[in-house]
DNA sequence: TCTGCGGTTGCAATTCAGTCTCAATTACAA
DNA sequence: TTGTAATTGAGACTGAATTGCAACCGCAGA
């Protein structure tokens, strides 16, 4: 069984690069919960281990997770990027609540194969999609609709 | 008929603002194109004319077209907000070319259906969406195969 | 038309995420 | 073990976006 592991250091291998201590870290870390986190918030994880790692290479690590294909920038909220793992999950999209922030993971088969059709009728690539929809979650419609 | 600056006029005027000749002239410059625009862009366009507007009057007043519904960020790209035309366009989705930069744009009323269904079955009220699908479009296509 | 209030403007200073520089360090292949 | 090219952290830097402030101005009421 390959792990994220494996994956990374093939791709470090392919482009020539090395598997330090920092790198095994900052995979560890970012594998160690299933979560949607941005660059702070791994910082600040790291900060509280052993060994602190510097938001530079934090900044330098990600595009090369996101190479390797173990990770991906999410959502886009409040000006950061949210990254997600890949690796070992499922693609799906996002529906993210504008009251509470809250953010619903959800995969439709039908909605991928309309988004390959669109672009095959465009001669288009597909690399990869984005869906991210806005709106409020069944709590805070409730809240909303007894503040008025 | 409802033009843009009355929808513009109104939303000011429902909360307490002024319409200055700033606010015209960046509504004015907005609505002159129908492509997506970035901040840069816009300044430079507006510098152009008589009557230059400073940096922060346009980031004060972009805010203000997107509450009227004027206006949207489209996409996000190369760290920059792009923004492009509600008011008289209908809702589209988008496809941007990773080689070459093209935005394709398009609409397709079934995926807006099933974002719907997807939306009710999770009790979610839907206020907006986003998708974008990254790729290579005909021609990058070409390209790349050529140089391999 | 005139006046005054409160919103608005431009400028420059500031913020802040993200990038870059560089000297010291380290992985790793031979 | 060694040579070398990649990597690191710290802090300087960048550039988009925001803010404070004094001068300015739209506009409703007189």
């Amino acid at each position: 069984m390959i792990t994220e592991e494996d994956r990374f250091r093939d791709h470090l291998k392919k482009k020539g690069l090395k598997f330090t201590s920092e790198r095994k870290l900052i995979l560890k870390e970012v594998f160690s919960s299933h979560k949607h986190f941005d660059v702070e918030e791994l910082f600040g994880r790291l900060r509280k281990k052993d060994r602190a790692i510097s938001r530079a290479t934090i900044y330098r690590t990600l595009p090369l997770l996101i190479e390797s294909g173990l990770i991906r920038e999410a959502l886009r909220c409040r000006d950061r990027f949210y990254y997600e793992h890949v690796f070992g999950h499922p693609h799906h999209d996002h529906l993210l609540c504008i009251g509470c922030g809250k953010v619903i993971e959800f995969r439709d088969e039908r909605l991928e194969k309309l988004q390959n059709e669109v672009c095959k009728k465009y001669g288009f690539e597909l690399i990869e999609h984005r869906l991210g929809i806005k709106g409020y979650c069944k709590k805070c419609q409730k809240k909303i609709s007894k503040s008025t």
